[in-house]
DNA sequence: CCCGTGACTCTAC
DNA sequence: CGTAGAGCCACGG
């Protein structure tokens, strides 16, 4: 089976629990981006596997509102009721948010060290 | 088995 | 800093 390199339903799942970990790895008061947490899990490239396990987690102690796109920008639809859940819970944790979009600039592929800044908008 | 959809990302203009 | 296009992966119809 796995003519096309299919996943069995086992692998999706365990690989489902190893991002819900990277989520929850992420420290308080801090952010990372889907790419990143999807290369934590040891899945690189399925950034996109990372949005759809958020979308269906059900776990309210799941840290998922510090998942952002790459560009630091909350990645449901502005305005949604998700979003706004998102910005607040960021802020009770003392992250910036503005608009949005984390005030804290992108680590993007091509970035050094400074990716590391990527934590609390505390000091740097 | 083909096709559309999505809490994505990157490159170009 | 904005939009547009292409690539990508997993899944339901």
């Amino acid at each position: 089976m796995r003519s096309r390199g299919y996943p069995s339903a086992m692998e999706a799942e365990a690989a489902r629990e190893r991002i819900l970990a990277a989520v929850r790895a992420i420290p308080r008061g801090q952010v990372a981006g889907y790419g990143e947490v999807a290369r934590r899990a040891g899945l690189p490239g399925r950034a996109r596997l990372v949005a759809r396990v958020l979308s269906g987690n059900g776990d309210p102690s799941l840290p998922w509102h510090r998942v952002l796109r790459s560009d630091g920008r909350i990645a449901l639809e502005p305005g949604s009721a998700g979003w706004r859940e998102q910005a607040q819970r960021l802020r009770e944790e003392g992250v910036e948010v503005v608009d949005g979009r984390v005030r804290r600039p992108v680590p993007a592929p091509g970035t050094r060290l400074d990716a590391l800044l990527w934590g609390p908008g505390g000091k740097t």
